[in-house]
This record gives structure tokens, C-alpha cells and sequence, in this order.
DNA sequence: ATGAAAGCGCTAACAT
DNA sequence: ATGTTAGCGCTTTCAT
């Protein structure tokens, strides 16, 4: 398939217009059969494809979506997370023909550097930006520069912005609530880091599962800690003196260090202290025992978050629309639940 | 920055010609300082910045270049490599000003779908390819695309390509020799899977180190295994019978997988096994006991990629380069080595 | 040093 | 149903 075939050179040899030629090309109407199916040899023939900067030149449309992971995420990128989370937009991108222009906001400078090519029109439909901390004003600034955006993650200031997130809180409050039906009555939570939304929401389910339940909110069994395995580490060595039954983690991999932390200190689970955390990323299988986490479906969560995104270009951001996604329990060891429920869809790891 | 600002604008808006205003623009010459300082000052106070894709169509190259994971990696993403990789080469597209196409190639359909994508000169200046494994011929088809292709990894035929690898058999052979240090004879190794080239030089540095220390080569010491958890506790509990006193691991991830076996199994490490893996990856400090691995420059890679392909794309293919990068020994608790290294990088995970 | 003019390869409004 | 004609917004000869 050479490079230097244009359009023009299909209509030639295919003796009609060019115009013709960009009809067939893009199955318009207005073009008899035999025509059609003529011009259409000619291009299987040569190999032709048109030429993707021409085309968004005249149709002012790239059909390249960006993917933006601001800075925060450079720690993250040690989270199955976002990989997760990458591959559900890519899918997306493939299956509706879309490029993925992937940007990583490493650093402040990065994010000033990135950001002209990002809002500038032009190169980018639109872009899926991953809910930033408290201070980002990264979506703010987006939101201004009228490309089309979705948000992944409830955003810290919803404003008129779309967005596709997780319902956190119920998730957290299953959770909790399983370890509660287990017997459980001082349960601690280690949260993540109180800048995201995610943290914030399922500290809160956290705490609306205990209300429920008529036990009282002990501030000394709630750490805060950083998403990651060393987080969740040192929370929960500071949490091991307060002496928790239970404890309910934000994250896989921070139950991951807080295992570790809890073995050290010659424990074990779920005999001494239950868990349960969050995400049912591919930690969740390796740790052990096995983790008993809340499910989240990281995967098509990217893909919905490209297709609100495909609706906000097609049809402008108003009204803004926000997709709440649900999560679901996974029981394994970590609980101490004498069921053992069969869990699928984590085979190929 | 509005949009609908064209360099026309700005010429007039400066009182000179679109010529005059894209040589400032670009920084070229042949424009009086005075001139080119009031061009500057309405392309300031404008917030103008040109239109990528026009540009890219005049200009012919786009500055976007593509990372292409073939499908092999919808497995892998659950290895740290990957999200590292890509970090590595979204940083250089960065700092070179180029923007960086995601391409996971997940299943064939989606290779098939994406290919011309790929080949099609016009959207992409270039592309970084995954090395794949044996039956790909990907690698082979985009060559002869003449889109200028750089590969990540060894690819099964060479042929007239350039790539950058990491010294596998090397790596691999040091770890193996500090084992044989440490005073082991019977060391196995759990490979990972031959149909990729940095598992079959991991094997052949494995065999190389045996040989010149006058040790034999025991087939039954050599299990393979898929580059995964679950593919380095199966391999783990294939080799416990052959009661190994050493393994040296492909990667981190395998390791993991191993200790699992192992601990199972009611043996310890390093005490009746020791343990040398390869990457230096989180998981090498998450494991228990962390892991003494062969640290691979993950992130240095995914820059020279593209460094390379950048050179290419200026210089043409020929003649093909390859870049070879080192490796080193990070000594840790798992080979049972007295010496306790102090080690950073890795501090934010 | 500056500008006029010719593309880059395509889409799309407007004839016919 | 088909073709003619303008663009899309920029870079780049080529004059001047």
C-alpha cells in the first residue's frame, strides 16, 4: 500500500471525479452501484488509504482522543489501576475507530508544557481525563478551553462537567457491612489519600456502614495513607496498637503492605484481624490469604468513560451527564466468611 | 487560547504576511528583530498556537509517534514492565516534543483493524514496537511499510532493523554467577516463555554461567513458564521436587508466584531455597523476602527507543543500530548474600 | 528581509 | 448521480 497514492490518482483510474471517489470512500449516498463497486476495486486493487491529516483537515475532526493521567498518577503507575484503565479506553478507541494519544502529566512542567496540546482544537475530538487531587485545577482549565471533555472519576469540582465514576460509597458500605455481619465490631479503615474523591467517598461508606450498625466512629481506627503497598505498610503498623477485629482497606495493594505489616507483627488473617479491601485487581488473587475486595469494573469503566465522551462530542457538553457505575463483593480468604465463592475473570494473570 | 485564531490573523493583526508570521512562528530567519518581536507580542497576547493538523499536512510529519504493544501484553499488563515502558518513552515524547499514540494490540482483529492505521504514513512520523514473540510477523510487515519502525527488545529476525535491548544473556548470567558465589551447585532457573527472545537469552546466560563454572546442565532444572504469577507458582511447584538449592527467576512477577510455591511447600527462602529474579521491579520490594534481582534500566529504555526512532526518522533506516543496555545486581535478602545493599529508586512505590 | 502563490490531500457546498 | 470549486490552516519555494 504505497504512501504516495492520493485520491485523485483513485478517481483517474477509476475515471471518475474525485468527489466521486470521496463518496465511495466514505459510503455516501448519490453514486450508482456499478460506479461504486468500480471505484472500490481500483482502491482494493492499489491498497489506497486516505490520508488521515488530510481528512481531519477538511473534516475538522481528528478521530484521536486523548487519554490524560495527570501527575499524581507517576507514583500510581504502580497500581494495576491505570493500566486496567488504560487498556478499557483503548478497547473503546479500537472498537469505535478512534487513535489514542496517551498523556502522562509526570510533572508540574509537564502539565505546562502538555497543556497548549491539549486544549488546542485540532489535534484532539476530546479527552478523558482521570479525576486529579483536591488542588488540580487541570479539569477546570480544560473545561475552558471548549474541548469536549469526560472526566474518569467524580471530579472534585462537578461544576458542568460529565463524568463516569464508580459509586464509591456504596461500595465501601458493602464492604463494611460484610465485615460487620461477621461479628465483627471494631472495624478500622485504612482510607487513601484524603485529595481524591476515591478516598473520600468510600471513607465515607466507611462511615455510613457503621451508623447503620449502631457502632460509634473512632477516629484513632481511621489512617489515612498513600495508594500503594508502602502506605499501606506504615498505615497499618500505625493502626496495629489500636488493636482493630477488622479492618477495611481502600485499595489492593495497600492490603497488600498492610498484610505484610500484619505478619510482621506476628498476626495473621483472618484469624486475628479480618479484611477486606478494594479494587479486585490482580493483588487481590496473589495476596495471602486472598483477598475478600469490593469489585470494581475498572475495565468497562474506561469504556464508558470513551463513550460519554464520543456523546459529548457528537452532541456538546450540555447537558452534562454523570454514569455511576456499580461494584459487587468478591469474597475470598481475607474475611474469614466460611464461604468460598468461585470467582472468575482473573485467570490470565 | 480561542480557537478560530488562524496565523492569517495573526499576520494581519502584526501587519505582515502569513509567510513573515510563520517564519517567527518557526523560528526561522531572515526577519528583522524588530518585526519578529511584534509578531511574538500579538502571538502572546493572542494565545495563539497553530493548528497541529495543518501544520502536520504542510509539513508532512505530524510529530506524533506511535508505542505498539502487541497482544502477548494483555497478559503482560499485569507485569509492572509495560506501565514502565510506557512511561519511559511518554517521557522522551515529552521532552522531544512529539505526542505519543497508545496502540495495545490485544487480540488479532484488533491487529488486523489497526494495521493500517500503523503502515499509513501521515498520522504516525514513526512507531516503537514491542518486541513480540516468534509467530509475529507484525515486526516484519510494518518494514516493509517504510514507516520508520524502531524495536523495544530483540525481535526473532533481525534482519535491517534497529532496536535497543537489554543485555539479557549477561544479566542473566551475573545473577546466576553470584548464586554459584554464594557456594550453590544445584541451581535451577524458571524461565519464562520461549517464544520471546529475553527469555530465551535469560536462559542462555543461565547455561553460559553453568558452563563456566564447570557445573552441569540438568534439563530437569530448567522449567519454563508464562512471564506471571500464576506462571511462576506453577513452575515453582514443577521444580520442587528436584529439591533445587537456588532459582534464578526471569522476573520480579515470577517470583512472586515462586515464593508462594515455596512457602506452601514449608520451605523458606533463603535458607532452603535461594532466589535470584530479574527486573528490579516494586515487586521485588513488596516481595517477603524482597528480592535480590537483576535491575533492568526500564525506564532509560523506553527513552532511548525513541531517541533511536527519532534518529531514524531523520536519517532513514539504514544502516540499522542496535543499542544495548546494561544490567546490574541488586543484592537483596532472597539469595541469602550476608551483604545488605542499600538501594534507591524505588523509593515512591 | 518580505510577500505572493502554490501546494499538502482531503471534504463538502454548490452547481449541473 | 456526478463534477466544479472552495476551502481546511499551515509550510515552502520562488520572486522581489
Amino acid at each position: 500500500m504505497p504512501d504516495n497514492l492520493t485520491l485523485d490518482e483513485i478517481a483517474r483510474r477509476a475515471g471518475v471525479s474525485r468527489t466521486t471517489a470521496s463518496r465511495v470512500l466514505n459510503n455516501g449516498p448519490n453514486v450508482r452501484p456499478e460506479v461504486r463497486e468500480r471505484v472500490q476495486r481500483v482502491i482494493a486493487e492499489t491498497g489506497y488509504s486516505p490520508h488521515p491529516v488530510a481528512r481531519s483537515l477538511a473534516s475538522q475532526q481528528s478521530r484521536v482522543i486523548g487519554l490524560v493521567l495527570p501527575r499524581r498518577t507517576e507514583v500510581l503507575f504502580n497500581d494495576p489501576y491505570f493500566p486496567r484503565l488504560t487498556q478499557g479506553v483503548a478497547q473503546a478507541c479500537n472498537d469505535y475507530d478512534y487513535t489514542l494519544a496517551l498523556f502522562l502529566l509526570q510533572t508540574a512542567a509537564d502539565e505546562e508544557k502538555l497543556y497548549p496540546r491539549l486544549s488546542r482544537k485540532g489535534l484532539l475530538d476530546g479527552v478523558v481525563v482521570q479525576a486529579g487531587q483536591i488542588g488540580d485545577d487541570l479539569i477546570m482549565r480544560l473545561l475552558t478551553s471548549n474541548l469536549p471533555v469526560v472526566v474518569a472519576g467524580r471530579p472534585f469540582h462537578p461544576g458542568e462537567v460529565s463524568y463516569v465514576d464508580v459509586d464509591n460509597v456504596t461500595g465501601a458500605y458493602t464492604g463494611v457491612m460484610h465485615l460487620v455481619k461477621l461479628g465483627h465490631q471494631r472495624i478500622a479503615t485504612i482510607a487513601g489519600e484524603m485529595e481524591t474523591t476515591a478516598a473520600l467517598d468510600r471513607k465515607a461508606g466507611y462511615c455510613q456502614a457503621l451508623q447503620d450498625c449502631n457502632l460509634p466512629i473512632d477516629e484513632s481506627l481511621i489512617v489515612e495513607g498513600y495508594f500503594t503497598e508502602i502506605g499501606g505498610y506504615q498505615a497499618m503498623q500505625r493502626l496495629l496498637p489500636q488493636k482493630p477485629e477488622a479492618v477495611f482497606i481502600a485499595s489492593d495493594t495497600m492490603a497488600l503492605g498492610a498484610l505484610r505489616a500484619i505478619h510482621e507483627a506476628g498476626l495473621r488473617v483472618p484469624q486475628d484481624i479480618a479484611i477486606v479491601s478494594y479494587d479486585d485487581l490482580p493483588p487481590a488473587m496473589i495476596a495471602q490469604p486472598q483477598l475478600t475486595t469490593v469489585h470494581q469494573p475498572i475495565h468497562e469503566f474506561g469504556i464508558k468513560a470513551v463513550e460519554l465522551l464520543l456523546e459529548v462530542i457528537k452532541n456538546g457538553p450540555i447537558p452534562p451527564r454523570q454514569i455511576m457505575m456499580e461494584t459487587s463483593l468478591v469474597i475470598r480468604q481475607s474475611c474469614g466468611a466460611a464461604t468460598r465463592e468461585v470467582v472468575n475473570g482473573l485467570n490470565g494473570f
